[in-house]
DNA sequence: TATTAATTGCAACTTAGTCGCATTTAATAA
DNA sequence: TTATTAAATGCGACTAAGTTGCAATTAATA
């Protein structure tokens, strides 16, 4: 789906910042934290954070704390879960695991823990 | 468990700062922010989040961002998934779901979306 | 009871995220 | 194409979470 669309589909107006946010997120094709946004944009802080919460009002991107204490974002394309590893702070995209909750509706799902690689290097 | 044993059981030393924190967690049987605890301890930040961190290191505790973008807490006696709802900010234990992820170690998971009652609330 | 490493409190700091307000811009109607 | 206007932006000041270094205190041990 191209940018424009995610946009125009809600009631919220295209506008230069707005593209250029969706496309930084969307080119990365994994969650990104502010930190590494800001590199890219010329928008004001504020700004940022307001089109995020409108993003996330709207459906268009989830949002969640990775280990690091900093959150995260990531288009809503493809729904899919997202590891986050306690010991190295990396964050996966899981695609493979499916949770229902009757009566629910379900966003984002987050799982804490320790990765193949973390586990490996404790117990040796 | 008893808390001296929760802490006993790791290398850390018995304070009655580490035992009130964990007092006041396993009491309140629900995840809780570091607002909702202050209230309750004479302890200083600085020492709360260590401790924090500590009891994290030593699988004692698992924290979690909610949609209001503070940090919960909660002692991990009985393993369960949290439910953050966006809407209403809600926060509910989740006993019936499991999640195996092979050669991952999952510490805690969080489901993040729209409640039964919001979900009602919003179709109306 | 003495020793010592871990823990604590304090103060100063960093950074994420918010808010009000004046200015600008995208969408619409004329 | 231009005028209108509601929404979006930038700026600056702010709040609050979380961190760090350091000196004083305390729990565990010998």
């Amino acid at each position: 789906m191209k940018i424009e669309e995610l946009i125009k589909d809600k009631n919220i107006k295209l506008t230069t910042a707005r593209v250029k946010l969706l496309e930084i997120l969307q080119e990365a094709n994994r969650p990104l934290c502010y930190e590494e946004i800001k590199k890219d944009i010329s928008m004001d802080k504020a700004t940022f954070y307001r089109n995020i919460s409108k993003f996330e009002e709207e459906g268009i991107l989830n949002a969640f704390e990775s280990n690091d204490k900093k959150r995260y974002f990531e288009v809503k394309l493809s729904p899919h879960a997202h590891f986050v590893c306690v010991v190295c702070n990396g964050i996966e995209c899981i695609k493979n695991v499916d949770i229902s909750l009757p009566n629910y509706e379900i966003n984002n799902v987050i799982i804490n823990g320790k990765c193949p690689a973390c586990l490996t290097a404790v117990q040796q």
